[in-house]
Parts: C-alpha cells; structure tokens; sequence
DNA sequence: CTGGATCCCTCAGGATACTG
DNA sequence: CAGTATCCTGAGGGATCCAG
C-alpha cells in the first residue's frame, strides 16, 4: 500500500514488522521452544509445560502456528481423544533466529539491567 | 522465582522470553530499526518516517529505549526546544539478531503464506 | 518543536464452565 | 482428553488538547 505523496508505508520502514508479529505473538515463542526441545507432545503435556496458559489461548496460538506452517497437529478421533503437535521442519529453521536471542540474551542482559538501574536511580 | 512444587515457572520454559518483552514490544523494532539507519534524529524525524504512531506512544517507547540503554536522548532546552536521539552501542549489539530476522524472512516468509493459503483452502 | 495530560475505546487475553 | 462457549477485565494505544 503506498501512500500519495509516494512515501513508502510505516510498515515498510522496518523490514521485519511482518516476521515479528509471526514469531513473537504472545506465548508463540514458548510454545515452539517446547516443541522444539521436548518434540511431539500432546496438548495437555504442552498445556502443562507452559504452566499458566488456559486452553481457549493455547488453542488460539496452536492454530495460528499451525496454519502458518510452523507447527503439525495429528489428531486421532479415539476415546479419549489424542492430539499430537510437533515443530515443521519450517519452524524449526527458526533455530538460528533463536540462538542469536539466546546468544545477545546472555551478553547483553545485565547491561540492560544495569542502564534501567541508572535510569531509575538519576530520576528517583 | 520458583514454585513451592519445585517446578520451573513458566517464563523459565523459553529463556528468550524477557529478551522478547524487551526487543519486539511493539514499536520498538521500527524505532531501533530506523535510527540504525538514518543515524541521530530529531523527535519529529522520527515521528514523520514512522508515520503513523501518535506522539505519546513514541514518547512511551523513547523513554522505554533509554531506560534499557538502547537509545541515547539528548535535549537542548532552546526555543523552539530540539531533541535528540541516537542508538547506543548496546542497541547496535542487535544487529546480529535483526540480521537473523531478516533472512529467515527472505528465506521462508513465502513458505509461510504458502502454509496458509492451503490450511486457509482445506477448510473455506 | 517536544512532549505531558486526559479521555476513551477496543480487543487480546484471562477465568470459568461446559461438551463430545 | 481436547477442546468450545461465554463473559469479562485491563492495559495498550488512538485522539485531542494544552504547555514550555
């Protein structure tokens, strides 16, 4: 969508916006992390994993995740019923992504602790 | 923080989680992003290539930026009055994060509307 | 120009209860 | 077990006005 003065879009002014709201929707990023380490699981083992989550969300982010590619829901009409999710090859290449997180995460995080800290303690 | 049953809390179940709070709330990768590029820029700079953010949420998330060390404000309490802002080194520290984004995005965004225009299809 | 102060309003997400 | 249905809150964000 462009604008009439021929400006690009403020979306547009940051390449990443559509990538962000992909992978980093609340409870996304945990959710794959699990199914990344722990593999195929069921949904209540997800469920239980991430702790807080009620279902009606947990449904919501799988669906979503699911419909985007990164994550396979095999389900099995048994009694009980089974559903199984596990991580798509094409979510798994989100793994560089991750590491570099991983990585800045851990050089850089207690710098931010210490500027907000700074912050904090030059205004009161 | 810990559970009286010994379990992890559920934050603790994906360890990128404050690192996202911190980088992809929103606004935040579009500011980063286009201070990166352009360099030093006036308040109302920012406000115009950003274009549609109103001038108290940029106000919330410049300040948020400074106090996290990744953007560094300067203010000349002149008439009219000027501000600004500029990426610190600690917000430069991102890059490599920004760049993984990037690429996945080249890489497998096309993937991704693929996934959904089937799973979007399979069901009308 | 650089915001602070206010009002408002939506809607994602949480709580709860219930079904196949 | 694997969700759906319903209701509800509150926090983020938009619009507007105002001040230094």
């Amino acid at each position: 969508m462009r604008r009439p003065d021929g400006q690009s879009p403020p979306a547009q002014a940051c390449p990443i916006g559509p990538v962000v709201d992909l992978v980093f929707s609340r409870w996304t990023t945990p959710i794959l992390w699990t199914l990344n380490i722990y593999g195929r699981m069921r949904y209540v083992e997800i469920e239980r994993t991430l702790g807080t989550i009620t279902p009606k969300v947990l449904t919501q982010r799988l669906r979503q995740l699911e419909r985007d590619g990164l994550v396979k829901r095999t389900y099995l009409p048994q009694v009980p019923p089974r559903a199984e999710y596990e991580i798509t090859e094409l979510g798994r290449s989100l793994a560089p992504v991750f590491s570099a997180l991983v990585e800045w995460s851990g050089s850089n995080l207690t710098e931010v602790e210490r500027a907000r800290s700074d912050y904090d303690s030059s205004r009161g």
